[in-house]
RNA sequence: GGGAGCAUAGCUCAGCUGGGAGAGCAUCUGCCUUACAAGCAGAGGGUCACAGGUUCGAGCCCUGUUGUUCCCACCA
């Protein structure tokens, strides 16, 4: 590659050209190897629908980081990617084209319907996945999946006929949630509740004998025209007299029973509930324990239907009004209250749900939901972080029957035909030709479809093949890091682990690795109706998918919402442009006869602290990354890269270089162990700019830094010694540092520096470096020194005296000794005072005692120093 | 009604199993020091929301309070 480097890293040149180096490489597709562990991701398969948002970014970042890290790793590691259909926002968005063109589903017909959605699949299909690519997703794209394809059909329909045969799953007439926008079912956890300003209106209905009123009250007047019973709490001394009687249901002139059901509180409102088993959750369950008449009121669409005489026709709410109206007029209308109460809507669409009666599939859920539980209590299946399974708990305990059925075209049509002579059901997978029961041949399927989460709840297991006994399955399965949202912890991952519990017999993955969502720079979340969201594309096209990405991974803690801000991408983008700029810096000084990044033969005190800073960071960004602490890992190399490598090291090297001869090649070669070994611990978080440096450096044999080994802890690359006294050198140096710029001396105008220690030989090895970052003319070493016109500074291990060309500020400087000594003297104190401590002593762990003797040693040594220095100006004086 | 999260520097947030408070951005002061001004060297800035408790030791553990965000729930 090109040495000749641009200055500004260009990541537009680079990372398309990195990505189908890795594709054409076939880098991505993972073969079965026996001989390694797997380690397998399912991505969270995106609506086919849909556009890249920052959750995608996030959510795939995150995988990619980890299957890149296991990767490097030496697992075998599979992620498989892959979309899913989306049956209601897709069937919605193929209804709004056609109704531009003035098409409606029910006249082109089921079959054109189909052909129109499949096409819809193909051109936008592909959109989402492309936008996965710009991120830097290493995925398996050889084994991308759709839940709608052959395979994952074929699972949809086995668990369905396996749940049947079983009894798990039924048909039956019951109340479910419906949308009249959608015009389908849903499923509880598809309705969204929101708190609304409604009214409470009071009325009365007359006692059929004539002996009076009733009074109740309801939030929902339109209903009333099908209530079938008025109840009171069997225990209400109130009303207990009325029980058996009849009322006259107003507008409507029909006659309905009092009951007494313990559904009714006493205390709330009059104590008296008007019960329309038709619509309503809770009045259907009193009408079913009393075997009430259901009345259906209202068409598909919340218009009232032909049994509501003059409100027939009116949507939901005109009828409200009228009612309201005629109540009012014929004197049952007590008064009207503000109220707010809570409506469900639509996730969808935002619609009010209509709870409707109607003949729906469900699947019996108590006991699929307990082994789920088991799963998640014993330890098999685990959350990170861990409260995120108290949620999952209380969801799967009170959980209830799952509504299935859909009335939609796009999506895996229900596998269950009905006899048309005699009515048998029969559930198969391959369409029957011949009813069992009486020989008809007259059958029809039923016409609905399955809601789509059926379908992704099968996802760890029909990606990998099953029903089919695979290769792949019986390796791969169960995967081991499910990533994804808070937000979809009910719809996919409970449905998933019990789904896979029950069909495969084990749960389907060890780890569910729970993000928060991405918000905006003021915190609030993105939507479409705000028009907040920031598409990621357009950041990458500004700043590289690296900068993005490493935004994502910074600060980011598992389960907890995030701020997106363009000061946080430049941060990652300068961060990149730094990590580029080292690169161009090594490449620079780089000779020809350096072809690979081993370490010389023979290291120098500077080399043997960086590699020990090195080798112990290594330790613990693996550890943080195996304990799904990205932020944590990512924070490390960024603080190793720019301030260890960068603003320490390479500086260090620089004389070294211009030196020339063998101790240049040995600063080269560290130079590069360190940059190579850098780029490998950094390559899961940013792979398009890691890789690019590394083609561009010498690497001996690999082909790609995906596959590069990632970087292990090494006990023989610890040198703690050398370590501690060149950090002996660093405190020399950036005392130094600090003391000039107090003084406001240019760098230009160097002093030398006289080095008061006890420990000669340590610094000797520092004499350059004092040089060139302290700016010093000349170092020179001695226990003691005599020097009444020069500034002072102080480290734990030595005193350095700045002989100044004016007269020292006698005032000044003992000013600034004063101060030193007050601090010095605190911190002595407080050392002291622990370990004079006698409880402290005893009870606290022997290491720490240690260290803290130590510190106290320091401290003294230091506090003695200040104590001398005061002496001796005060003296000279 | 039940449950959960969050509250740390001016801003955005880290802080792993309790061992003397951190980063980035912003602010201030010097610097074109042979990779990088998207840079370098320094500086200032915090009663870790409040009140108790446990502990030799608490930002971290426990209890309560306040503020804030979210989830769940059939009071018509």
């Amino acid at each position: 590659m090109n040495k000749e480097l641009s200055k500004v890293y260009d990541p537009k040149s680079v990372e398309s050209k990195i990505y189908d180096f890795w594709i054409n490489g076939g880098y991505f597709h993972t073969k079965i190897d026996k001989t390694k562990k797997p380690y397998t991701i399912v991505m969270p398969p995106p609506n086919i629908t849909g556009q890249l948002h920052m959750g995608h970014a996030l959510d795939n970042t995150l995988q990619d980081i980890l299957i890149r890290f296991r990767r490097m790793q030496g697992y075998c590691a599979l992620w498989v990617p892959g979309t899913d259909h989306a049956s209601i926002a897709t069937e919605a968005k193929i209804v709004e084209a056609m109704r531009k063109e003035g098409l409606t589903k029910e006249g082109i017909g089921r079959e054109e319907f189909l052909k129109r959605a499949w096409d819809w699949k193909k051109t936008y299909g592909g959109r989402i996945t492309e936008q996965l690519r710009r991120i830097g997703s290493s995925c398996d794209w050889e084994r991308e999946r759709f839940t709608m394809d052959e395979g994952c059909s074929e699972a949809v329909k086995e668990v369905f006929v396996r749940l049947y045969e079983k009894g798990l799953i039924y048909r039956g007439e019951r109340i479910i949630n419906w949308c009249p926008h959608c015009k389908t079912s849903i499923s509880d956890a598809e309705v969204e509740y929101e708190n609304q300003a409604g009214h409470f209106w009071h009325l009365r209905y007359p006692l059929s004998d004539g002996s009076g009123y009733i009074e109740l009250a309801t939030t929902r007047p339109e209903t009333m025209l099908g209530d079938t019973a008025v109840a009171v709490n069997p225990s209400d001394e109130r009303y207990t007299s009325l029980v058996g009687k009849t009322v006259v249901l107003p507008l409507v002139n029909r006659e309905i029973p009092i009951i007494a059901d313990d559904y009714v509180e006493k205390d709330f409102g009059t104590g008296v509930v008007k019960i329309t088993p038709a619509h309503d959750p809770n009045d259907f369950e009193v009408g079913l324990r009393h075997n009430l008449e259901v009345i259906n009121l209202m068409t598909e669409d919340a218009h009232m239907n032909e049994k509501c005489g003059k409100y027939a026709g009116m949507d939901r709410y005109e009828a409200r009004k009228a009612i309201v109206a005629d109540l009012d007029a014929g004197g049952y209308l007590v008064y009207t209250e503000d109220y707010e109460h809570n409506v469900g809507n639509c996730y969808r669409c935002h619609q009010t749900v209509e709870p409707r009666v109607s003949k729906q599939w469900f699947v019996k859920m108590q006991p699929l939901a307990e082994p789920a539980i088991e799963a998640v209590k014993n330890g098999t299946t685990s959350f990170i972080p861990d409260r995120f399974s108290k949620i999952y708990y209380h969801w799967m305990e009170n959980i209830k029957d799952w509504c299935i059925s859909r009335q939609l075209w796009w999506g895996h049509r229900i596998p269950a035909w009905y006899c048309d002579e005699c009515g048998e059901v029969i559930v198969s997978k391959d369409e029957p030709t011949v009813c069992p029961h009486c020989q008809s041949k007259k059958l029809t399927q039923d016409p609905d479809t399955l809601d789509t989460w059926f379908s992704s709840a099968l996802w760890p297991f029909s990606t990998l093949g099953w029903p089919e006994k695979t290769e792949d399955l019986d390796y791969f399965y169960p995967t081991n890091t499910l990533v994804t949202g808070y937000d979809i912890i009910f719809f996919w991952v409970a449905r998933m682990i019990f789904s896979a519990i029950e069909n495969m017999g084990s749960a389907p993955f060890d780890t569910v690795f729970i993000h928060g969502i991405i918000r905006d720079e003021q915190g609030r979340k993105m939507s479409k109706s705000l028009g907040n969201g920031i598409d990621p594309i357009e950041v990458i096209d500004e700043y590289g998918a690296d900068a993005l990405r490493f935004m994502l991974a910074t600060g980011n803690s598992p389960g907890n919402d995030m701020r997106f801000s363009y000061d946080k991408v430049k941060a990652s983008r300068n961060f990149a442009n730094k990590l580029w700029n080292a690169s161009r810096f090594i490449m620079m000084n780089l000779s020809d006869e350096i072809t690979d990044a081993s370490l010389p033969e023979t290291l120098t005190i500077e080399d043997k602290w960086v590699v020990t800073k090195f080798n112990r960071l290594t330790a613990e960004v693996t550890e943080n990354l195996e304990r799904f602490e990205l932020g944590v890992a990512v924070s490390k190399l960024y603080d190793f890269i720019w301030d260890v490598m960068c603003d320490w090291y390479i500086e260090l090297t620089k004389p070294r270089l211009s030196a020339g001869g063998e101790d240049s090649l040995r600063a080269q070669k560290v130079l590069m162990y360190i940059m190579n070994g850098s780029l490998s611990l950094l390559h899961p978080f940013m792979p398009f700019i890691t890789e690019e440096i590394w083609q561009a450096l010498p690497h001996g044999d690999g082909e790609t830094l995906m596959l590069a080994p990632y970087p292990k802890y090494d006990s023989a690359l610890d040198f703690p010694k050398e370590a501690d006294e060149f950090e002996k050198i660093m405190d020399v140096i950036k005392a130094i540092r600090n003391r000039r710029s107090e003084m406001n001396v240019p760098p230009s105008k160097k002093a030398k520096v006289y080095i008061e220690c006890d420990c000669a030989d340590t610094f000797k090895q520092g004499v350059t470096f004092i040089e060139k970052l302290a700016f010093a003319s000349e170092v020179e070493i001695a226990d003691k020194f005599d020097l009444p016109n020069a500034t002072q500074v102080i480290t734990n291990s030595a005193r350095v005296y700045i002989p100044t060309e004016e007269l020292v500020d006698f005032e000044k400087e003992l000013e600034r000794l004063n101060r030193e000594l007050k601090a010095c003297q605190k911190d002595y104190d407080v050392l002291s005072g622990k370990l004079s401590n006698e409880n402290f002593v005893s009870r606290a762990p022997a290491a720490v005692v240690e260290a803290e003797r130590q510190k106290l040693a320091k401290s003294l040594e230091r506090l003695e120093k200040v104590k001398e220095s005061i002496a001796k100006i005060t003296k000279d004086r």
